[in-house]
DNA sequence: TGCACCATTGAACCACTGGTCAATGTGAAG
DNA sequence: CTTCACATTGACCAGTGGTTCAATGGTGCA
């Protein structure tokens, strides 16, 4: 019965909100336009009536993603702290928890990824993402290198941020293939090991 | 024309370098018995003839990439270099050229850890292969230790490698998604200073 | 109230995929 | 040379997925 008519944003984010459900639990090529309509109580003919093409919906699927992520939150309890080197930490600590607290969205980013390596558009969001996520980390990466200039000679503000961003994803890996012998205090305590010796901190 | 025929071994080589091939450059969903029984000059019979299912050829050519690729080659003068921390920094930039150099087999194993997510069998082979990697790091990160123990205090081998591990996986994440901003000289010098000074090293 | 627009439906279309299998020719053994 | 096991072929089948579209009936406006 053809009728049960709602606002066009209203409907895209039912949608989009099924899409995540399915893709975020049996990953992106798990997902089709039938299975999204099924998930949503719709038609199949009117996810593409709202996308235009299932490619659509997945680039529209990445947005929404990307703009509901809060990417990097670095909150005053974070620049409270006085010392740069204990921020950037408590940072990665952060953002630790992060990725292992929410694994069904990281698998998600992690297909994208991968898609993205043959997909233009969605490679260039990703890359955009990325960009993002760094230059979140620099101002505190800056910050470090002015506290200890003679420790980090030669290392630029976007060298420190970029390493910590790929700390971060490679746990992100990590603790997505082996989440058992996934260990942030044991990860933590060796980049304490890595960085000096710092005061213990909590959360 | 039936006919040509060949040894077991030599048929399956044949057959899992053309789905090496094209699954190296197209991904893993792109991968069609047709179209790597076309790749290799084959029917497409042939390929489930000798691989009984798409999914054991898949398999199989994970086993193939696995065995194939050289985990981690800690070669003579790697060990011969004095200083314990130094050794790592140089595995280190070993392993991050190897990433770089080699992004099409990198990214063919980024498809199988998503896969893996899904696929039991798989899920477990990556595993093992990630344990074994770690492993190989796990004697050096040792000596680091015993080098400067005041220095990690608390921090045991499994941890110290597991984020040396950590670290090269975020680089190919990195150098896969960005591969032209992505500069191995920066992000070594910025290692250089979250491991402390060293001495100059070349290759 | 009636009308026209359009969101909505679901069946149908078509391309393609994994898998099966009877037919076929090749190579080696006798 | 004959024979026979079997690697090899390609047509075929059933299932699935993206996409299309004629039909339908709410909904808001006149």
């Amino acid at each position: 019965m053809p009728g049960q008519k709602a606002s066009e944003a209203a409907r895209r984010m039912q949608i989009l909100k099924a899409a995540y459900e399915l893709a975020s639990r049996k990953g992106l090529d798990a997902l089709t336009v039938r299975l999204v309509a099924k998930r949503a109580k719709l038609s199949p003919g009117l996810v593409l009536f709202h996308f235009g093409t299932k490619d659509q919906l997945i680039t529209a699927l990445l947005d929404y993603l990307i703009e509901t992520t809060s990417v990097l939150h670095v909150t005053e309890d974070i620049t409270g702290i006085p010392a740069p080197l204990d921020r950037l930490l408590v940072l990665l600590r952060r953002e630790m928890n992060r990725m292992v607290s929410e694994p069904r969205l990281i698998r998600l980013f992690f297909d994208f990824w991968a898609k993205g390596f043959t997909h233009a558009l969605i490679r260039t969001k990703m890359q955009a993402e990325l960009d993002r996520y760094r230059e979140a980390f620099r101002p505190i990466a800056h910050e470090v290198l002015q506290a200890e200039p003679e420790r980090f000679s030669g290392v630029t503000p976007e060298g420190l941020s970029a390493v910590a961003v790929s700390f971060i994803k490679g746990c992100a890996v990590q603790s997505m293939i082996d989440p058992e012998n996934f260990d942030i205090e044991e990860y933590l305590a060796a980049t304490n090991g890595l960085l000096g010796q710092l005061n213990a901190q909590t959360a």
